[in-house]
Order: C-alpha cells, then structure tokens, then sequence
DNA sequence: CTTTCTTAGTAGCGACTCGCTATTACATAA
DNA sequence: TTATGTAATAGCGAGTCGCTACTAAGAAAG
C-alpha cells in the first residue's frame, strides 16, 4: 500500500535513465560514448586509463576498450602513453571532445527547474543509495579528491597522501578512481 | 560552490541506471529485455502493445519488435492478437516470466535500506524530475489508472471514461499508456 | 637471474540493441 | 472508392556487451 514503495524509486530511477538515454543518440555517438567521454573530462590523470574507465563504467575492459578506440578514431580523445608503465594508456580529450560536452543535457535541464530544497534532499537520497549500491556491488566510489581521506588541503590546492602527488585547485575538483569517502 | 550541482545529480542518476544496468545481465536477458519483461507485468490490457512499450522504453518500434520476439522465443511472454483491430498485437507475460521477475534486484534493495523520511523526499524529487523531463520531451506519464484524470472509482475497481471499460480493482493499479496525472 | 604470478590492454566471436528505411496489412475518413 | 494514416515487421550497418584467448610488461619469489 506504501506509495514509497522501492519498487516505484527502482522504477523512477531506470525510466530516467532510459530517457536520458534516448536523449544521447545524438552528434554520432551513443550513450555508451557520452558516458566514457563525459567521464574522462572529469577524471583525473590518475583515472584516464581503459581500466578505470571500465570499472566506472561498469563494463568490462574489452567492452570499453572498443568504445575507447572509437572515440579516438573520430578524433575526441587522444591516447597517451604513460612514461613509467609500457603497458599502460591514458587518454585526453580533445578540443573537438570538449566542445561536444557543452551540448545542453535533458535531465540537467530539469534538474535546474527543481527548487532548491527538492534538490538538495533528492541529491542526499541519490548519494545514499548511489554508495550502498556501489558496496554492495564491490564498486569504487569515484568521488572528487576534495572530498577523499586521502587530500591534504594545501593552499589553493592540496596534496594526494596515496600517490604521493602534489594536485592543482582543478585537480581537487576531479574524479579520482582512488577515492575513498572521508568520514 | 553549490554542492547540489544538477550535474551531480545528473551524474548520479546516470551512474545509478549503469550499475543496474549491469547487474542485469542475468538469466540470459539484457538489461532492455528486462525492461520489457518488467513493464508488460505491470501494464493493463490497453498499453501491452509494441508501440506502446516502445514509447514507454524511448526506444523505436522496430527495435522494441525485435525486443518482444526474443522473450516471445525464449517463452517469457505470449503473443495475443485483437480481435478489432488486426493490425494490432497485445504481449502477456507467461508463467516463466512471472518467476523470473521475482529475482531481487541491487537497487531495490538498496532503496528498502533507505529510512522512510530519506525514501519519500528522494521519492518526491524523482517524481517531480520524471514529470518535468517527460513533458520537455513530449513522453506521457505512464501512470497508474487511480492517479489518472479519466478514472472514476466505482465500488472496490473502477471505469475509465476515456476508453469507456470497467476495471477491477487490479487493473487500477496497473500503467496505462494513455495517463493523464489528476491534479 | 630466471621462472612464475599478476596486471594492462587488445582481438575476435556471437548475440543483441539501436535508428533507419522500406514494405505489408489493415483501418478510417473523404 | 480512393486517399491517408497507423500497426507491425524485415533488413541494414554501426556499435555494445560479455566472453575467451592472447600479448606484453611489470613484480615477486626461487
């Protein structure tokens, strides 16, 4: 009889996501390619690598590699090999890349119109549900290092205690594979 | 500053709809035949049609046919012909589809761990962004006959005025394609 | 030093989605 | 009767997806 039903905020959460969705067949890519290339224009250099990218993503290395290579073939991202591991890649967007991104999105559009305690109290939920879904599943958390056990607040910028890096006031704003919510 | 960007939410709720996405690989189903499987148990008569799961799941005809045909063959749901229009093909879900809907699902369980006061303003901020990002895009609802400005409640069920047809008290409770929130 | 793990990235396979453009089979209104 | 519109499908090409198999390179243990 409840009308919270977690069946109806299952139902909610995927609908958006489909229309989302449906609304990112567009410029030539396709959803999948929106994510990975919206991802790594957050992502810092520490998380720009197929691996990272998949486990964000959700998908497998295979999966996502493929997805990688298409970016780059039509010119959006740029691989870039890393200096210390032979093995590794990291890749970069593109001015092209960076310039598709700023495309209005549907839902963020909708968000904007919510008044700001609607958001505020729908952005707690998303987040609480967001980190016990991703625990139960094994996920990493993805945060920004700002928020981070990890980060060292260090004049305009900060300081990784994990890698050991000195970061930029950009760089706290990014997505960090590492990412560890502090308490 | 503002912590409740509508590009995290936005982000979130993308995140979200991957993680479940993922974690319906399961059964031998993808995760839009899931979809389909999932709104057909919960449509009434009038919306079981591919035009109408297609507008449901923003997807085009065609791909929703070719959707329907696969679970048809793997025996999830039947293929029922109208009588008037026979043009028209209506989908219910089999025995065997019903069972596999009753697998538990990540999100929801994340969502029965929320506390009641978080599950019904995150319900609430859903609600209103669903509606608002629909409407931008020309979609219906998709609600319940009780919500519905052509329900009136007779007895235990009900009649819709827009179809002209009796409904009993479960068919209430189903989605129906032709929606239209009461105020 | 070599073996032996482990990890990073990729190819190729089969099943499938997706948007698209026909095409067929009706229904309905002029 | 003849348009005009709608329901469903087929077939196309590009691309995702999980999977297994593989190469290459770093790390650890003998």
């Amino acid at each position: 009889m409840s009308s919270n039903d977690p069946e109806r905020i299952t139902e909610l959460i995927y609908r958006l996501g489909r229309v989302m969705a449906a609304d990112e067949w567009a410029e030539g890519l396709n959803p999948t390619q929106w994510a990975a290339l919206s991802y790594l224009a957050r992502a810092n250099k520490f998380s720009r690598a197929p691996s990272q990218v998949s486990d964000f993503m959700a998908a497998t290395r295979g999966t996502v590699s493929q997805t990688l290579k298409a970016l780059a073939k039509k010119g959006l991202i740029s691989e870039i090999p890393s200096a210390q591991d032979k093995r590794s890649i990291s890749y970069a967007v593109t001015k092209q890349g960076a310039a598709l991104l700023r495309r209005p999105n549907l839902v963020e559009e909708a968000v904007s119109s919510l008044k700001a305690s609607e958001r505020s109290s729908l952005r707690a939920g998303l987040e609480t549900l967001a980190r016990t879904a991703l625990r139960q599943r094994g996920s990493r958390s993805f945060g920004v290092c700002k928020t981070c056990v990890h980060h060292r607040k260090v004049g305009r910028g900060g300081y990784c205690q994990l890698l050991d890096e000195p970061l930029s006031p950009t760089e706290t704003t990014q997505i960090c594979h590492e990412h560890a919510e502090a308490a």
